[in-house]
DNA sequence: CCATCGATGGAAATCGTTCTACCTGTTGCG
DNA sequence: CGCAACAGGTAGAACGATTTCCATCGATGG
């Protein structure tokens, strides 16, 4: 342990500038009741000593912490695989850090019990004042307990049927994936495959039934797949197996990128060629995407925009007087480069 | 802002106990001095109550936090790109969760004033009691900072020119990248290039000038290549070049694995055969590599294995006392795979 | 000329711990 | 029997801010 010497309190402070604690408390959280001239002198003392409120001191009496919570609950391969949340971080820093917020970082295995006592013990210690959520589930346990727990919460992404929690994100949810339904029929495809993530998640359920709804609108019927995990094993497995298939697919929509960039791997390990004889559409944008041979048709949504978007809401929900507009998040757009091409001939 | 009501306090315990307040802070410290009886009076109210001491106050008493600091400036896309952070992180975790400590992140974009701001402000705030840091650089001004802070912290990687801070890395850190230049000469390579990173990285500098001396012990100069950033977009220019040389290489190194899948997605982009015409490897061992067609050989190290010895290296010099045995880190491994073949015939 | 008022600034309580004294029996020992 | 040592426990002072009263003072108005 270091020695403290030299780390300034208010009262530091206020000696330099001659004046009580109290009145550098005021002055620097402008809470009005001191002339010019004090507090000139009270901002000068400060700037001199380089004094900075002790944010354990400030969380202790006000009990507000300015620090938001957000557990990710992931396997590591799959954190390894998939730079989603690092974004969507960034994204939420540009809003938190102006205003003086931290964000503590919880990554743990995929295990609902730690997640749960993770939530708890952040709470009941007070380390944060409130939480940033994501990857909904259905019928997720963690809005309830978090509103047990008095602790204020924004959901980044759809609520499970409809329950009350705050929520932010993309403008036209489904766009992207509509698009992509009407992308492949234009393009002659007929036989499509889907496959999907893990049924467990809202999004996941909602845009397999965006993209079914919207072919069968057309007349046609996808082959559905569903992966246990987000997983690129699996993806690629699951290609195969629709790949060895009578009539095969002409085109696979994959739940997210490096699932598609897996199943296309498959593709071509099998001699397929893509967009040749196969189609691929994957769903993130990664930046990976554009630079893999073919190039991966996919839908982009702008995950620093949500980021941000959700820090917004959270800290209006902590009532912070000056978080900022309320950011407007993009609609998600499919973004066509070389994955898919026209259906080959029957 | 909720209610506080419920959140109970140590004086809530010792009422429920029958005791002092100070008789509970010895308890649940383990601090001794109380008989077993009284002990389990204590734990049981505590356990009755849900009792967990604030994090505040604990902070504002003693000074410590238990809370490190992880800051990373990094450009969005090239976050969205590498999720080599998330790895390392959730390998650190797993230490620094169990003994109670949490992790302050924060995701910055390339700008070092902003960076050397934050990370005077968590000092000066008091918010963390450490920093854990990543990608030192040439002259690297972050060690010197964090001292004048009076911060404790632990480099992942190497430090500048055998400066004194605390540092952790892989066991036999070039191993690697010796037995790459061993494999490609083993496979008849002799015009080799070598795609480096950002000349400012130490590592990339390390990497780059062992890889360089193994060749030469052989008689053969790789063509070096210095990218600006790590930066898929760079790669690919820079291999397109490579590529339009008249004695053009028949295989490139990168610095890390997106370099190298964008390298690779050029060449086949050019209509080059990997690794028939071409052999590529990469760095890191991103699970992508594996799914990839060809899949990608590169140099594996153990990111959470890192991430967890550098959370037990901080968490000793904090003076923890029980942050467990300093785990040992896995050397790098080349990891063959089939995007490297035989050189092409003169 | 005195009561009132607005503007400034200060004193002190408070948040929830930890930790250093100190107190109080009981036991040990010469 | 008298005193030291000790075990078990308590009281209360920090830690560093914020915030709620108060006190002061010059000005103002009746």
């Amino acid at each position: 342990m270091r020695e403290n010497v030299g780390r300034p309190t208010i009262d530091d402070v206020a000696a330099l500038a001659g004046v009580s604690r109290s009145a550098v408390s005021k002055v620097m959280n402008e809470r009005g009741g001191i002339s010019a001239k004090t507090a000139a002198a009270v901002r000068e003392a400060a700037a001199k000593l380089k004094w900075v409120p002790s944010a354990a001191a400030v969380a202790l009496r006000g009990a507000r912490t300015r620090s938001v919570g957000m557990v990710i609950a992931r396997s590591t391969d799959l954190l390894a695989a998939d730079p989603y949340f690092a974004v969507m971080i960034s994204g939420a820093e540009q809003v938190l850090a102006p205003l003086g917020y931290g964000l503590q970082l919880h990554l743990l295995g995929d295990d609902p019990e730690a997640e749960m006592a993770t939530y708890r013990k952040l709470a009941r210690e007070r380390r944060v004042d409130g939480f940033l959520l994501t990857e909904s589930r259905i019928g997720d346990p963690r809005f309830a307990l978090l509103r047990d727990l008095g602790q204020q919460a924004v959901l980044i992404g759809i609520p499970w049927q409809d329950d009350p929690q705050p929520h932010v994100q993309s403008a036209a949810p489904l766009r992207g994936v509509l698009d992509t339904a009407r992308h492949l029929l234009d393009l002659g495809h007929r036989r499509i495959a889907y496959v999907s993530g893990p049924d467990d998640r809202v999004h996941t359920v909602q845009r397999r039934e965006a993209f079914v709804t919207a072919l069968r609108e057309s007349g046609v019927t996808p082959t559905i797949a569903g992966a246990r995990r987000f997983d690129s094993l699996e993806a690629r497995t699951i290609t195969e197996d629709l790949l060895r298939m009578p009539d095969r697919p002409t085109a696979i929509v994959f739940a997210n990128d490096m699932m598609a960039l897996a199943g296309m791997g498959a593709a071509q390990r099998a001699g397929i060629d893509v967009p040749g004889s196969l189609s691929v559409v994957g769903y993130d944008d990664l930046p990976i995407g554009e630079w893999h041979y073919p190039a991966l048709t996919t839908v982009a949504q702008d995950l620093a925009a949500i980021g941000a978007a959700a820090a917004v809401a959270l800290l209006r929900l902590l009532g912070e007087e000056r978080p900022g507009q309320q950011p407007d998040i993009p609609p998600t757009r499919l973004v066509i480069r070389e994955s898919t091409g026209t259906a080959p001939p029957a």
